[in-house]
DNA sequence: GTCTATAGATTGATAGAC
DNA sequence: GTCTATCAATCTATAGAC
């Protein structure tokens, strides 16, 4: 086995662990048995756990985050060359569409999702706070485009209403990986495409709303 | 100290750790240190840590749900008697209104909602399973009274769009025990009442949209 | 780079004196 | 009921042979 297929190794196998398990709840040795490499493996190419943590997040999160910096900008721009204000739908549709499409996009990343979906409440400080970091430039220009979108609305009001969206689609994210059809008596196995076209309006008619 | 009084302030700090902590990073030590009673009374009470997490888990829940169904029961009572179908808005508000204002009942009823909004995405099986099987029947009188309310909706659709809400629900009761206002740069320090003001409207238009 | 071996700390749970 | 003392199992991290 190769260095680079080793660090990579572990790193899928973190990905996948960390989901199931939680950060805390998830030893290097179960990572190292699971990924077939040895123990002091994770060590040496990463010097601790908590780097380990840091490069499985930036891996996903980096690429996806530019994704829906520029589909936000786009908005904005084209809005702007329209002599319009941008449209609230549109708005949603440039964070929440690329997320929930890159989340399909492979099993490693579904795996990510899942993760992402406990990450804001997750009691390890390390973890909120490296999600924390990379979210919040995202959550400004989302902020900053919404307002533009609702210029009749509080910018409180527009806080809140785009907490309950983000809190709708983590929900989601998570009802979505650990599908539990005896918590309403309905099977319930989806697509992103399938849960963009449920979420979709949703948010947007909570935005509106009064 | 009284054999009563060791109990109960052992589950009010579990309470307050666990929310903090998390299950897991909460040891027995950490509790009993803080409660100011000797390490092997949690053993001695309640025979194991999982136990005294369900014993903690049910002094509050119980009341809890037995508020929220006696509301959901009274929406289809008088719908009923009137003969029109119940208001979908009376419907969240009979579980939304008795979960918020629990809340600021208590110091320790705070402390456990903010375990509440971990809940969902525990990684520990044991924490996750306990609070679904207490949840589940209120979630089913809640998804049948909201199919009562729309019956022009799929069930499928009525499915998604309520937990679109507890998302919401959720991620506002995790923000207002954690006021990070660094994120979007507002300060919102917010009572009970203010946020069932804010999310009421904002769920009713969620659940009646297209 | 990979391995064994282990240090050093912490955990849930229990035995037995008082 | 409360205490001390301790077991057996876990954990992250590292030292040092190969």
């Amino acid at each position: 086995m190769k260095p680079a297929d080793t660090k990579q190794k572990i790193m899928d196998t973190a990905e996948h662990l960390f989901a199931r398990d939680g950060y805390r709840g998830t030893s290097l040795r179960t990572i190292t048995g699971k990924a077939g490499v040895n123990l002091a493996a994770v060590n040496y190419h990463f010097g601790s756990k908590g780097v380990l943590l840091e490069e499985v997040i930036k891996r996903r999160i980096l690429p996806l985050n530019k994704v829906r910096m520029k589909r936000l900008e786009d908005v904005r721009k084209t809005a702007k060359e329209k002599r319009v204000k941008p449209n609230i739908k549109d708005v949603l549709q440039a964070f929440i569409e690329p997320t929930l499409l890159f989340r399909e996009s492979s099993p490693g990343a579904k795996n990510f999702f899942t993760f992402i979906g406990r990450s804001f409440t997750d009691p390890d400080d390390t973890v909120r706070n490296v999600f924390l970091r990379f979210i919040k430039p995202v959550f400004q220009l989302l902020f900053k485009t919404a307002c533009e979108a609702l210029p009749h609305h509080t910018q409180e009001l527009i806080f809140w209403r785009l907490h309950f969206s983000i809190g709708a689609l983590l929900h989601a994210i998570h009802v979505c990986g650990n599908i539990k059809p005896e918590l309403a008596g309905i099977k319930t196995d989806v697509n992103a495409q399938t849960l963009i076209n449920q979420i979709i309006p949703y948010v947007t008619a909570g935005m509106n709303a009064k």
